[in-house]
DNA sequence: AATTCATTAAATGTTAAAAATTTTCGCAAA
DNA sequence: TTTGCGAAAATTTTTAACATTTAATGAATT
């Protein structure tokens, strides 16, 4: 066994940072909106320095951008930054599965979890619950990362900001049919997994671009 | 003309982040060593808050590690962990040379100083010069990353704490033949990348392994 | 009308000190 | 010798106040 840390002291940067999240996943924060550190420390009734350290700590996952004396604000990526994104993602995630095959004989690959997380997106969308449907799907592809059992590698993978722009993603295009068609395209990266052909994965998780413009309408400057 | 920021203001953090990484290159700090707030504070002569981002985002750069109400340690990696390291960066490499021939047809690869950072780091060989040497060797292979023109790529690049880990493995071993043998191993990677055979760059920057037991004897903790 | 320049308010960066937690060390007990 | 307890010291986390910078406003000037 390996001696884990079960259970991880929390600190207060840990809770800014998830507030903040579920706030952007709400809604209630959107690309381009600034952080007023001053302001979000007395609206959560703690001092700026803990926000200070959440703010960092996002900028590091690709939330946030901020510069010196100018402020900090939820990042905004164009249509050509959110494809790159994708293709960057969509490497490693290849890469991932390609490892977690031939390094590891899948001895770290859950099939079982992956396909109750496959399951459980078809049972979202049906009751459209969008939200929650995004949650499993960011776990389904966590566990790819992770059954390459490379620590190097995920980190690659979070530096991405992945589990902001999934949600962005899926945030301002929700139509029915498109996420009908994720579960599908999931199911057949499952298959992809479960008979252990490579190729097949990627080339399914390739070329899985966004029609951006229709996501990101223009709009003015706040 | 693209209306970019020339000059970027600097903060207390960058100098005390720099300072921490010249400690670090310069070997006066060791990987394992504990980073204690206040006495670098004090040393500095500036306050705790400003070495607390500074920590903070060497953290985010694979540099540092730490744990809530612990403290924090230069980070050390083990000989697997330190495999797996240069197993993801040689991918993340290979996928940049990759892009930056097919995707841009060599648009962002400037060849002249790929070469003229080779030509750099023969001369600190035959001078004796290890620190700059790689300096060299990281320009080589950050040129190569960003001739890639994709944003996401650098950034899962950067996450992974090249700077660092590239000088500690040549800190602990700087046999003149091995040093010797890195050039003639980028002079290679640079004429796969003239001839744009991707393949030929791919094998030769695989199976860059090192003698990590060598590099990290066994020693009792601190 | 457009531009420059002081003034001012708001936000970020920095410092210093209090509060909370861990570590260390002495000492008694098994 | 080892183990366990408790107080003191060291360190991290958090708070609060201060300093600097930016952005906006508006008057003065060309």
């Amino acid at each position: 066994m390996e001696p884990k840390n079960l259970l991880k002291r929390r600190v207060l940067r840990d809770d800014v940072a998830e507030y903040l999240m579920e706030s952007i996943l709400k809604g209630e924060l959107n690309p381009g909106d600034k952080i007023i550190e001053s302001k979000l420390a007395r609206e959560l009734s703690i001092s700026q320095g803990a926000v200070r350290e959440a703010i960092r700590d996002l900028i590091a996952q690709g939330v946030l951008e901020t510069e010196p004396y100018k402020g900090t604000r939820i990042r905004t990526l164009s249509k050509e930054q959110l494809n790159d994104y994708y293709d960057v993602r969509t490497e490693i995630e290849a890469l991932a599965v390609r490892w977690s095959i031939i390094k590891h004989q899948s001895k770290y690959l859950d099939l079982n979890f992956l396909k109750s997380c496959v399951d459980s997106m078809k049972y979202c969308v049906d009751n459209n619950d969008s939200k929650n449907m995004r949650k499993h799907d960011m776990a389904f592809h966590l566990a790819i990362v992770q059954a390459a059992h490379s620590e190097s590698l995920e980190k690659a993978w979070n530096s991405l900001g992945n589990y902001y722009w999934t949600y962005i993603a899926v945030y301002y295009d929700h139509a029915a049919s498109l996420l009908q068609a994720q579960v599908v395209k999931h199911r057949t990266m499952y298959d992809a997994i479960a008979t252990a052909d490579i190729n097949a994965y990627a080339n399914c998780v390739r070329g899985h671009y966004f029609d951006t413009n229709q996501l990101f309408p223009e709009k003015g400057n706040n």
